[in-house]
RNA sequence: GCGAAAGUGGCGGAAUUGGCAGACGCGCCAGACUUAGGAUCUGGUACCGAAAGGUGUGGGGGUUCGAGUCCCCCCUUUCGCACCA
């Protein structure tokens, strides 16, 4: 150790040392309990950003804390390396996709060493290697044999920018995910998976892991998934034999039915305008909203304006068999539900809107039941079936009125005993329908899984058998731009023979989302070099569930639903044994910067010039520094605003700690006693033989202990490394000299020191292992080192500063003894002379104690 | 528009969950050491006030001996959703 910290000297010669050690590999034999850490699987885009470094940076803290805390830690990297950026890279400069993509590899995992981060690197995966897709296309069989992968010809999002397909999560909100292009329509064959088949189980299986995931994350899960219950009521079509059936979680609302809307993509539309005299006006209509829908316009946020047209065809309401108008209109959906709707006024928004604009009858039948009236300022009392004046709709739930023998009851009641009306009736009954589509996985690229299926002109669609996997990604093919799978390009590729009957066939060209990619690989860094199986179970068992997973939360949707999906697919495969596959998530914040010329914090980027380049960051100031800085700077997952200040006061930190170190190590210059010296260990002396500020100095580095252990367990990161800071300044404050330091003194700081070290381990591991050597700790490596242990007795204060109030307010402090009686302390504080001035020529009417805590009395 | 979360010094943020508001750090101020300092060290730093003391956790009300924390209303910001029947 080195009189000055100088990071460049230490970081790189632990950084080979643990390489030569293999200090991180997780081993399967190892007898300690396991622990999983894991963070999300990046992308090779060529440059590690801060966000990674955040990421890592906490996961490799809590990889760190288990370790030291005794678990068997896996702690794994790969590549989610498929995708477009590697073909617009071929496209634009002519590089080829597998190059470029391990070019970018190489780099970003020397980035990631000289961050010092404590991974298996045996463990590396990349999903574009063909020992990894090959197990995306078994996967994909599977699901074939299973009914779960299936094909049909669908409008697809389409990003008209890129021109590719994008699954709905992908274009949630309308617009591309990655570009932000507005998505329009296109109509392709495509491979879909049966995500709808595991809805229920999408939403229920929730209640496992709500307790160690995000409120806002599992919001979201749910929302997406979109779960709605109702009833089905099928409206019989006047003078035809069809009908139509819509769905509605508001039975009870049906006698204020005015209409039955349809979306205008809707099937039954071109039969039922046969006999309508407004045949080809509405068939005009209709065209025109599917149109304006596939091309839809930049501003997404401003909500369209309702439109229809009445059909001419009237609907019998199954109910009350009153007859009403059907009509088309763009604010009903063909893609959910049952792509029509009861058109309610009186209480849908929706509804109460269109009925206005095209003047339909308004007709309340639920009244609010508030104060056991039945009637509401701004909706009358109604009376026969007139329409009647109401301001908005009234959407809550109430009382039946006007509903013929369902009057009276109330909404709950109602919609339970109506839905089983209609199923005796056979004309409906309750369902349950979800939001959630079923995951397109088509791709028209090249750089990603082939689809693992071959088109026979005899035998039809045939899957390549097991036993020819993997379908290989040619190495080259031309890259076109136009939206056509550059693999169409590749004759080789392309011209294949049928499994089933030999002859002449063509392979599938299509490619999958690299959403599969991420979907399982958590389950192959168990197992990563399995040639048999994507992963053996009973490995996979030993190291998942995963225990803890941190990323950014923009994949709160996305990712996460589809790696739900997968894991409770695999479940029914038998490859794996629960139903969740993350116990614990975490959503760390960004790291944002201020814009040039601005007050404004925004993400990192290229495009606002406002990113921050780790490598330059540690050379500067050392990847102890950068990663204690990240940490340190705000909670994990708050936004973390870049600071060039703060990152040097946590380099002056790990100087002010190095400098304590030295000046303490034992040694030649060295005073303290070496590790676990004969009669110089904290346990062999009794608290007695310590001077009043030694006792003070345990008690603070016990404290430290006890709050740092506790605040992990929460990843209260920030906090951490504010109480090692207070540690360190309380070391400083000890005022004594190695030279005229009793042994009792130095034990006390060996103490201090020692904890101190092992606890910023964490944070800054290089340092750490350096003053760790230095300390005399010549027997190996920080990683087998024991957490400290808090002596609860130690770490209790010799007196208490108990606050006196008088009247809420705070007057005065009393020291007392911590097992003081409630009584004594009663006393001790009234007698208090400042206590007295403030009571005095005052009632005392209350004296409230709250033992080792505070008094307050209250006067009059 | 709907929904959720959050508002604490100049800044990032603490506060054992109803009990001393502002830990720790950044910044700033003063001093020391220095040929020098954008290095290092020491001290100070919520606001008003000379002090005694008073005020203070977005604003207003409430519960309580006691509120940053709980309840009600309002304001602001951020995020999510965007016709989901």
């Amino acid at each position: 150790m080195d009189e000055k910290y100088f990071p460049e000297k230490i970081e790189e010669k632990w950084q080979q040392r643990w390489a030569d050690e293999r200090a991180f590999e997780a081993r399967q034999d190892d007898p300690r309990p396991k622990f999983y850490a894991l963070e999300m699987l990046p992308y090779p885009s060529g440059f590690l950003h801060m966000g990674h470094v955040r990421n890592y940076a906490i996961g490799d803290a809590l990889a760190w804390y288990k370790r030291l805390r005794g678990f068997n830690v896996l702690h794994p990297i790969g590549w989610d390396s498929f995708g477009q950026p590697a073909e617009q890279a071929a496209i634009k400069r002519g590089v080829q996709p597998r190059d470029w993509t391990e070019e970018n590899i190489a780099h970003m995992e020397g980035q990631m060493r000289r961050l010092g981060i404590s991974y298996d690197w045996s463990r590396v995966i990349a999903a574009h290697r063909p020992d990894y897709y090959k197990w995306d296309q078994w996967f994909f069989l599977k699901m074939l044999e299973m009914g779960l992968a299936y094909k049909r010809k669908s409008a697809v999002n389409w990003c008209p920018k890129e021109e590719t397909v994008l699954s709905n999560e992908q274009s949630s909100g309308g617009v591309c995910w990655r570009c932000g292009t507005a998505v329009t329509k296109k109509e392709i064959e495509q491979w879909f998976l049966r995500t709808t088949k595991y809805a229920e189980q999408l939403v229920a299986d929730i209640e496992e892991i709500e307790s160690g995931w995000p409120a806002k994350v599992i919001k979201r899960q749910r929302d997406w998934v979109g779960r709605s219950e109702g009833a089905y009521i099928d409206f019989k079509v006047k003078d035809s034999d069809e009908k139509i059936r819509v769905f509605t979680t508001r039975i009870d609302t049906i006698y204020g039915a005015t209409a039955v809307v349809i979306a205008a993509e809707h099937p039954i539309l071109s039969g039922l305008l046969e006999e309508s005299g407004l045949k080809e006006q509405v068939r005009q209509f209709a065209q025109k909203i599917k149109t304006a829908r596939a091309i839809k316009t930049e501003d997404q946020s401003a909500e369209e304006e309702k439109l229809g047209m009445n059909t001419g065809r009237l609907a019998v309401n199954p109910f009350n068999g009153e007859l009403i108008p059907i009509w088309v209109a763009n604010y009903v959906l063909m893609d959910y539900g049952a792509g029509a709707v009861m058109s309610v006024p009186a209480h849908d928004e929706r509804d109460f809107e269109f009925a206005q604009k095209y003047t339909l009858p308004i007709r309340q039948v639920i009244a609010s039941v508030v104060h056991g009236q039945q009637d509401e300022p701004e909706t009358q009392a109604p009376g026969g079936d007139q329409s009647i004046e109401m301001k908005n709709a009234f959407t809550e739930y109430g009382v039946l009125v006007n509903s013929g023998q369902w009057s009276g009851k109330l909404s709950a009641d109602a919609i339970r005993d109506m839905a089983q009306y209609a199923q005796e009736k056979s004309f409906g009954g309750g369902a349950v329908t979800y939001r959630i589509r079923d995951w397109g996985i088509s791709r028209q690229r090249f750089w990603g899984a082939p689809i693992p299926v071959v088109y026979c002109p005899k035998c039809g669609m045939v899957p390549v058998p097991e036993k020819d996997l993997p379908v290989m990604l040619p190495d080259k093919a031309e890259f076109t731009g136009t939206g056509e799978s550059p693999l169409k390009t590749v004759p080789e590729f392309v011209n294949t023979t049928c499994p089933k009957c030999g002859e002449a066939a063509t392979r599938e060209t299509d490619t999958m989302d690299t959403f599969v990619d991420s979907s399982w690989y958590f389950f192959r860094y168990c197992d990563p070099r399995n040639e048999a199986m994507p992963f053996d179970p009973e490995i996979a068992a030993h190291w998942t569930p995963v225990d803890q997973y941190i990323g950014g939360d923009s994949h709160a949707v996305m990712h996460l639903i589809y790696m739900r999906f997968w894991t409770k697919v695999m479940r029914d495969l038998g490859l794996v044994k629960f139903n969740e596959p993350v116990k614990r998530l975490l959503t760390q914040g960004m790291v944002t910067n201020r814009v040039e010329g601005t007050n404004e914090y925004k993400a990192m980027s290229k495009s606002l010039g406002n990113g921050v380049d780790p490598d330059e960051m540690i050379e500067a100031f050392g990847a102890d520094a950068t990663r204690l800085f990240v940490l340190f700077a705000a909670p994990v997952e708050n936004e973390l605003r870049w600071s060039e200040t703060g990152i040097e006061g946590a380099v002056r930190f790990l100087r002010r700690v190095w400098t304590m170190v030295y000046k303490w190590r034992p040694g030649s210059a060295g005073i303290l006693p070496a590790h676990g010296a004969e009669g110089m260990q904290a346990g062999s002396l009794r608290s007695q033989e310590f001077s009043d500020a030694a006792r003070a100095l345990r008690r603070k580095t016990h404290q430290t202990i006890a709050r740092v252990t506790a605040d992990f367990e929460k990843l209260d990161l920030n906090t951490n490394v504010a109480a090692l800071m207070e540690l360190l300044n309380a070391i400083g404050e000890f005022n004594v000299e190695p030279s005229t330091a009793s042994d009792s003194d130095a034990v006390a700081v060996r103490e201090a020191i020692d904890a101190m070290v092992i606890m910023l381990t964490p944070f800054s591991p290089h340092i750490a292992e350096e003053m760790w050597e230095a300390l005399g700790h010549s027997d190996g490596l920080l990683k087998s080192a024991p957490w400290p242990v808090a002596d609860a007795e130690l770490a209790q204060k010799d007196e208490l500063e108990i606050p006196v109030q008088v009247n809420g307010k705070l007057r005065s402090r009393v020291v007392v003894a911590p097992d003081i009686s409630e009584a004594d302390l009663r006393e001790l504080a009234l007698a208090d002379s400042r206590v007295q001035s403030f009571i005095d020529g005052q009632k005392v009417v209350k004296v409230i104690v709250v033992p080792q805590r505070l008094v307050n009395v209250v006067v009059k």
